[in-house]
This record gives structure tokens, C-alpha cells and sequence, in this order.
DNA sequence: AACTCAATGTCGCGC
DNA sequence: GCGCGACGTTGAGTT
């Protein structure tokens, strides 16, 4: 395992390094003055500048200046790289298809390049995310309310997969929506959807929403129509989620994905 | 303008080539093996890999693999980079606060240390954008449908503020909606919040949209209440988009942020 | 600081 | 391949 480093090399040195970790596999990190250009769902251009460019074995390509989390510039894996010496000068050339993308970096002077075997190491181990807090209520549905019952999770309909469905204390039909983080209005249009979905469902198909009944009930008897609920599970919302929630009669469970430290 | 490098160096070389390159506000490049955890709106560990740290002179701090165009763990800018040796291995730490968060990355092998001076050169020229749509409709009002007249862009209303206010042929109230690429079902919802919210406004106050009037049939007459459209302008849509498009009676025009090559 | 919306978003999953 | 929704989304602009 050797890195491979070059120190202010000439542009056909480069070239050719860049050639050998292309050929290896290598993670290259190239340091310069350079300009970029890309073009194809947007286009744009970088006028001469200092830059780290990044080019990963998988395709990807990241053009890095000093500020910033994003790249100035980039090309997404999958894409393929390209180097050539042209006037004397190194160009690097990454395209795509799929669509069509083309990010060009001309170098006037190349300052450090190095060329990293990486391998593995990538298995992240996250938590805390949607998935914890679907969980969380899963083992614990009192957090919605005391006699909550979840009966299923990801359930179709017609506006798509539902978090979670369950039925409540009176056996009305409730809609949970789950969000791990504080949520505008859009969360609300969401479970408006699928509570939308769900009204004709009923509608259409009086209660048959015992798929796996006990068949208590069953026929279309003096029972009160079941009232479709809606709950939007998450830290806190907008106030003009909040006002939208109020509007559809929605209630707001105010949860954290993962219980308070 | 000097590039430091380092080929393998011990980990105390490592701290102090890192501070001096802090202290210069250089951008530092760190390759070798090491564990990443992160704490803060969700929690993550990373077991002993090889993997690029890259920390910028503006606070922010990403970890990079040999894949994806995302890093695997950052800290955004802002945040403050702090380096030591314990236990005779390097240690890099970055925090930053609203919200709190900690990246802990810590090297059992430096490889390589870069540390380079870059400044400016991060004005993007971008075009495409949806800002270029806006500015063609503009221009070519036509492109909607014949007839229209674009009265606003950014009106406010109480669902937020709308790209496109304007007028059709028959004087009804026109509400457009932009986007620069295909889109699915929320940009309808988005326009269905416009029209809805301007369909309030024509309710409670009547046709007062001629706010710079030139005045005709301005009277509560016998003019027929104005309808108020919805047109979603955007390259193309997905079926269910186009399906509550229709359910709602909205139209959709079929533009590029840019014309046709 | 909070809220809202665009993005060359990226990414993963399901069909 | 497309459609759909989450993301430690990030980032910019406005209030």
C-alpha cells in the first residue's frame, strides 16, 4: 500500500500519475490552478483559481475551493474520467450519460497531486434517523396516545405507503406520519394525502379496514361511520404547519427519534 | 505560495504541520486510517478504514471515501477545528453549536498531509437556474399561451409567495408555477396552496386584482366572477402529477430554463 | 434566529 | 430505467 505524491510535477508527469491511479484505482487528489467548466442539466463556469480536485475510483468528481461544505463543482459516480496533456497544459475531463454532463478542468499549473489506495471502511453505522423513530413508537404506541394501536407499517394506498397505520381507543382509523425533525407545511399536505386516500378507501368500501379481522361488528350495522385520523409525528412543526394541521383537524405529537439524553 | 506535504509522517510532524496550516488559514488535506464518530442531530460511528479528510480554512471539515459524492461524515462551516496527539495518535476534532454537533476523527496511520493556500476564485458563473426561467417567460409571455399578461413575479399571498402573477386573455387571474426540471406531485400541491390562497383573497374582497387598474368593467356588475388558474410551467411532469393536475384543473406548459440547443 | 424554497441537490428503494 | 420521498440534506434569501 503506497501513496503516491508529487510535489509541484510538470503537466506531463501528471499525466502520467494520474494515468497509473486511474489504471490502479486509486482516490487522486489534485491541487492547482485551474478553470471549470460544466455543462449539462445546468451549465457553468469557473473563472482561474486555486482548486482541489478530487477524482474517486467509482466516478465521481469534486472540485473543492476553501469555502464551503459543497464542491464548486462536481460530476456524480458512475461518471467517467479522462486526462490529457493539451498546449502543454493538463486537462481532466469527467462525463456522464443519463443525462448528458461534461465537467472540464484546465490546469495552468499543477501544485500537488496524490494518488490513495482506499478500499472498504465505508460502513456507516447511523442512528437516530426515521427508522429509529418508527421503531421507537412501534415499542411504545402510548407516545401517540394512551390506547393507540399500530397495525401496520408502510401501508399502501393511493397517495403511496403510509408510515404507520393503526387504529385508536374508539377503533377510528388513524394516519401517522413520521418525520424526525422539525417540518414545515409539506409534511401536513403529505398526511393530508394519504388521510384523503384512506376517507375513500372507507368511503368506497364501508369498513373493511379488518383486513385480518376479528370480524367484530362487521356488517354494515348501526356502527357510526369510522372517522379517518391524522397524527404528524416530530419534534415540533411550523407555525404555519401548525395552522394547516388546525385547519384539516390533524393532531401534532411532538416526538424526538431518539429519547432525551 | 508554498504546498507543504508530508509522505508518511510521524504523528507529531502530522501536529504541527496541521496547526502551523490552521494558524495560516490553509486548506489541509489528510489521508490515513482512522475511525470517524460524529454526535449531534444524529449519532454515527465508523470503524478503522482509509479515508481523506479534508478541513477548510472556513470551518468546515468533510470526510471522504472512495465513494460517492458525498461525504461520509463532515462537519458543515463554521465549525472549529482543534488537532492533538493522544496517546501517540493524531486526533482531530471539529464542533460547532445550534446545533451542537461533534466530529471525532482519530488516525491510527497519517499517510499523507497536505496543507495549501488557496484564496478566491469561488465566483460561479451558473446558468439554467429556475431564476433563468422566470426571465424568459418574461420576456416571451406567449410561451404560456397567447394572450397572457405577466402582472407580478414573488407575489405574496398567504400561502407564500408565487413565481408568476399575471392575467390570461379573458382577464382571469393567472397563478404560475416554475420549475427547471420534470417534477412529481408536490410542485402541484405547491400551486394548488397559490390558487387556493388567491381564490380566498378574490372571494372575501371580489376582483380587486387591478390593483394598477386601467379601469374596465371595474364595477361589481354583471361581469362573471373571475376564475383563477393554475398553470405549472416546468420542462415535464410525472403521470401522477399530471393526474392531480387534472383533478384540479390546472394546465401545464412544457418549457426548458433555456431554449433548444 | 426562524421560516421558506431551490438545488447540476444526492441517495436509496421500489416498480 | 423512472418515480418517489428522506436527508445529520445544504444553501440562499426574507422576515
Amino acid at each position: 500500500m503506497t501513496v503516491t505524491s508529487l510535489h509541484d510535477p510538470s503537466h506531463r508527469e501528471a499525466l502520467w500519475e494520474l494515468e497509473n491511479a486511474f489504471e490502479r484505482g486509486n482516490l487522486v487528489s489534485l491541487f492547482g490552478r485551474c478553470t471549470v467548466s460544466y455543462e449539462g442539466r445546468a451549465a457553468s463556469d469557473l473563472a482561474a483559481g486555486d482548486r482541489l480536485l478530487l477524482l474517486k475510483p467509482d466516478g465521481a468528481a469534486l472540485v473543492h475551493t476553501d469555502e464551503g461544505r459543497q464542491p464548486v463543482n462536481w460530476q456524480p459516480p458512475g461518471s467517467e474520467h479522462r486526462a490529457a496533456v493539451r498546449e502543454g497544459r493538463l486537462r481532466v475531463v469527467s462525463t456522464r450519460t443519463t443525462p448528458d454532463e461534461t465537467l472540464t478542468v484546465r490546469f495552468s499549473d499543477v501544485h500537488q497531486l496524490s494518488a490513495m489506495p482506499v478500499t472498504g471502511g465505508r460502513d456507516l453505522d447511523l442512528h437516530g434517523s426515521e427508522e429509529d423513530l418508527r421503531t421507537r413508537i412501534l415499542e411504545r404506541p402510548d407516545l401517540i396516545e394512551a390506547g393507540f394501536e399500530p397495525r401496520e407499517t408502510e401501508r399502501p394506498s393511493s397517495a403511496g405507503p403510509m408510515d404507520v397505520f393503526g387504529v385508536d381507543a374508539d377503533g377510528n382509523p388513524v394516519v401517522v406520519e413520521l418525520k424526525r425533525r422539525r417540518v414545515g407545511p409539506d409534511a401536513v399536505g403529505q398526511l393530508a394525502r394519504y388521510v384523503r386516500a384512506l376517507r375513500e378507501e372507507v368511503g368506497v368500501d364501508g369498513n373493511s379496514l379488518d383486513a385480518d379481522a376479528d370480524g367484530d361488528a362487521d356488517g354494515d350495522g348501526d356502527a357510526a361511520e369510522p372517522e379517518v385520523r391524522g397524527v404528524l409525528v416530530a419534534p415540533s412543526v411550523t407555525d404555519r404547519a401548525a395552522e394547516r394541521l388546525a385547519d384539516r383537524g390533524f393532531d401534532h405529537v411532538a416526538l424526538e427519534p431518539t429519547p432525551e439524553e
